[in-house]
DNA sequence: CTACCGATATTCT
DNA sequence: GAATATCGGTAGA
């Protein structure tokens, strides 16, 4: 029995359920508004698509954990793990609304609207505060936690995922309707899909 | 709209 | 050792 039974599901069943979620870290919390789902082995586009490596473990495991990356060197991005514990899948966290702790939020940003600070996944992490030494934290425990919706976020969109060179096409990124957080649409430049 | 760059962990050969 | 990348900012067509 899986203190997260919600997020048991294939990834892609998931991820819009994470939609609405409230996200924090010490003084700062985000409410997801755009999350990408990643389904593992069966998927070419996921970090866990060729095995178990060192870096992708953790999304191997049980459902409600941190798996957090270093991206292009400069950007951590934050994935919750979901599926059953064996299985590799997981949720992007690509961007959110700033609920709590807007001052510290707004320092790591300087300069930037309201609806910037966590727009987009290398910046939501940002604005709370996330770095790779925080992967494999338990979201129940902390100091990384996760609140699930009392209910599901009705006005949910999806399309092709961002910036991934395999497998984009697949409509595997979900956000809320006309919502100002979601970040923009991009295309990886050397897609293999969509255009030749 | 498309393309390049920055700066580096991780993976591949 | 080389290639790649779940990005973000900017510049150019």
């Amino acid at each position: 029995m899986s203190a997260w039974p919600d997020l048991l599901g294939p990834a892609e069943a998931v991820a819009p359920r994470l939609l609405g979620a409230v996200i924090s870290h010490g003084p700062v919390a985000v409410r997801i508004t755009e999350v990408e789902a990643y389904a593992g082995s069966r998927d070419p586009g996921s970090h866990a698509a060729r095995g178990p490596t060192p870096r992708a473990a953790v999304m191997f495991g049980p459902a409600g954990h941190l798996y957090c990356y270093v991206s292009y060197g400069m950007h951590t991005c934050a994935n919750v793990v979901v599926g059953h514990d064996g299985e590799a899948a997981g949720v992007l966290l690509r961007a959110g609304e700033v609920v709590a702790g807007h001052d510290v939020a707004r320092e790591r940003r300087p300069g930037v609207a309201e609806s910037q600070l966590a727009r987009g996944p290398g910046l939501l992490c940002r604005a709370l505060g996330i770095s790779v030494d925080l992967r494999g934290t338990d979201l129940a425990e902390g100091p990384v936690r996760l609140e699930l919706p009392a209910t599901p976020v009705a006005d949910v969109v999806s399309g092709p995922r961002v910036g991934l060179r395999l497998a984009a096409q697949r409509p595997w990124r979900f956000w809320i309707a006309d919502d100002p957080t979601v970040s923009d649409y991009r295309r990886h430049p050397k897609a293999s899909d969509g255009r030749p």
